[in-house]
DNA sequence: CTGAAAGCGCTTACAG
DNA sequence: CTGAAAGCGCTTACAG
């Protein structure tokens, strides 16, 4: 029932070599014998068979993100929805296909994906600082770049962000308002325990921040929960009854801390400023809108399955390195430091 | 350099069918010949080549999903990641890949993906009452489930709101607060117009509401933005004073009438109550945490793909239609009406 | 500019 | 329980 090229030669009086040089747009095809296959494919119907196509090119312009939910807080649903779009965008633009693959990735599933000829090449989320899949798929020599990176990078190609940087914007921010006592929530200690990037950079960021605005700024390493966040800002508080100013690294923590802070009868911002750091675009959504560091977690999909297709057609001349710096965007939760 | 079944047969001194019977534990092989085959594949590393099992059965084993971002505001961000991860895992749990096409879709994609055997099913979104999609794939006879429903559904299979029910249930809850002046936020005009599922059901769902409970409750067809929200709540509470109850469809218009609310000086819950219907588990993410109706939209994303697969191999009895009901969870915006 | 041949790595259908 | 043959629908490499 489907028509395939050998249908499409036949009724176009041509060989079937012909007719797949007009489908692939191929040059040195007489123009007349173009058209006329053109015409022939337009009349049967006529749809290349991917599969067919994948096995005979051996590639199979398809390009796979692993996306681990093992860890279901690890990224904010918001921020990971607006990459695997960009990913998805991304992909459909240069006419690749887009698979997802979630869980957690065995030895074994690698293995499968670079062996069984599943995709081009593969995105990787959530580098550790070590990271065995990353010496892995070198070794195999198969395409992929990080949205992260590891400690030694040389060669990797990836795309992250700059939490040092996005540290340093929101405590000059808050010292700029006069800010000396600022309370910190991180990320939670398992992570900077595993050497996942956020909870790395983020600390050190956090250290050298507090040398350079010489604040002070007792932190608590919290789950990203609304829950937590409130018991972790009212034992800061209770510890440390001079704050002015809380930074918060989840939207989640934001609103626990506007919720501790409010039932201690402290106003945002009149009383207390508030800063999320590095939390997608959500910040609108809390009330007050939310003074943020953040950036474009589509625009970073987009960017990194661009450069992994240009790492799979090698017009990339070596690794690429992107690291993404952060934007103040001022909403309504910061003030001048009371007094 | 990769190993095929031909390196396996010919060092386990077998025919590759019986490498092939191995590989896809089929039945009739010796005991012994599987135990021979089966240690030359692990120390080959042999991995089956996708792509060939694909040309040579005629199944791809993979289903797509197609989430249209072409109006990126029709459904939630938050609750659009947790559908895909639903259908991701359900994919994944019964060994099928799954890949994502976002952007419009256009009747010559249709066609390439039915006929390129790009997949061996689909999942439809975004419903509208007449969907010349459907009418297409029934008539290619290509499996598929919507997440949605037409106006006739004889024949189709289908997991959908049961946005009726929602919309008692949300009103139940509030008169029997007292409450007897509710606004109503919902979901804008032009989804109404393009016949879209959620907006039409849920218009029919609070006129039956309205008339079931004989409440006074003017309503705004609104754009789901904070921004939005918040006009059309200051214009519904100029014109009706005496409001003491919101009901609104998204978080956006949820933040965007508490806003308003607490400018006019009406607190949340004590002056005004404040319902959201449908709106994943965001509910949690506003201050105050925001009473609703809701429902798993990750169990949906499960239970489609689950269906698909179904059809795909042909083990359900007949075409599969399910209503889920939402249920109301109680947070802390909704109070009884004042006085 | 065009085509005949071989082959991609599997599965299907049949035979023994 | 096992295997030899044909074929899935394309592309590659070569020849003319």
């Amino acid at each position: 029932m489907p028509i395939t090229l050998q249908d499409v030669a036949q009724k176009a009086g041509v060989s079937i070599k012909t007719v797949s040089r007009v489908v692939n747009e191929e040059k040195n095809v007489a123009e007349e014998t173009r058209h006329q296959v053109l015409q022939t494919i337009q009349e049967l119907g006529y749809v290349p068979h991917v599969q067919a196509q994948r096995l005979a090119s051996g590639k199979t312009r398809s390009i796979v993100l692993h996306f681990p939910l093992s860890d279901p807080g690890l990224f904010s649903n918001l921020i990971g929805m607006d990459f695997i779009t960009g990913v998805a965008l991304a992909a459909a633009k240069e006419d690749y296909y887009f698979s997802l693959m979630t869980g957690s990735l065995t030895s074994g599933g690698l293995i499968k994906l670079c062996r069984g000829a599943q995709a081009d090449g593969l995105i990787l989320m959530q580098i550790t600082v070590q990271d065995w899949r990353v010496e892995f798929l070198r070794e195999n020599k198969f395409p992929f770049v990080m949205h992260g990176r590891c400690a030694n990078n040389d060669g990797l190609s990836f795309i992250d962000l700059d939490f040092e940087h996005a540290m340093m914007e929101a405590y000059a921010h808050l010292t700029s308002l006069g800010h000396q006592h600022i309370g910190f929530l991180t990320y939670p200690e398992e992570w900077r325990v595993k050497g996942l990037g956020p909870a790395v950079h983020t600390l050190q960021g956090f250290r050298a921040a507090v040398k350079k605005f010489n604040v002070t700024s007792p932190y608590r390493e919290c789950q990203q929960t609304v829950e937590r966040a409130y018991w972790a800002t009212r034992s800061l508080l209770k510890e440390n009854p001079r704050i002015t100013a809380m930074v918060t690294v989840h939207n989640t923590q934001a609103v626990g801390a506007i919720t501790a802070l409010q039932e201690l009868n402290r106003k945002v911002p009149e009383d207390c400023s508030i800063v999320g750091v590095l939390v997608g675009n959500e910040g609108e959504l809390i009330i007050p809108p939310l003074t943020s560091i953040e950036y474009s977690s589509h625009e970073i999909g987009h960017q990194v399955a661009e450069m992994l297709i240009r790492k799979i057609k090698e017009t990339s001349p070596g690794p690429e390195q992107i690291l993404v710096r952060p934007e103040l965007k001022l909403r309504r939760s910061t003030a001048p430091a009371p007094r």
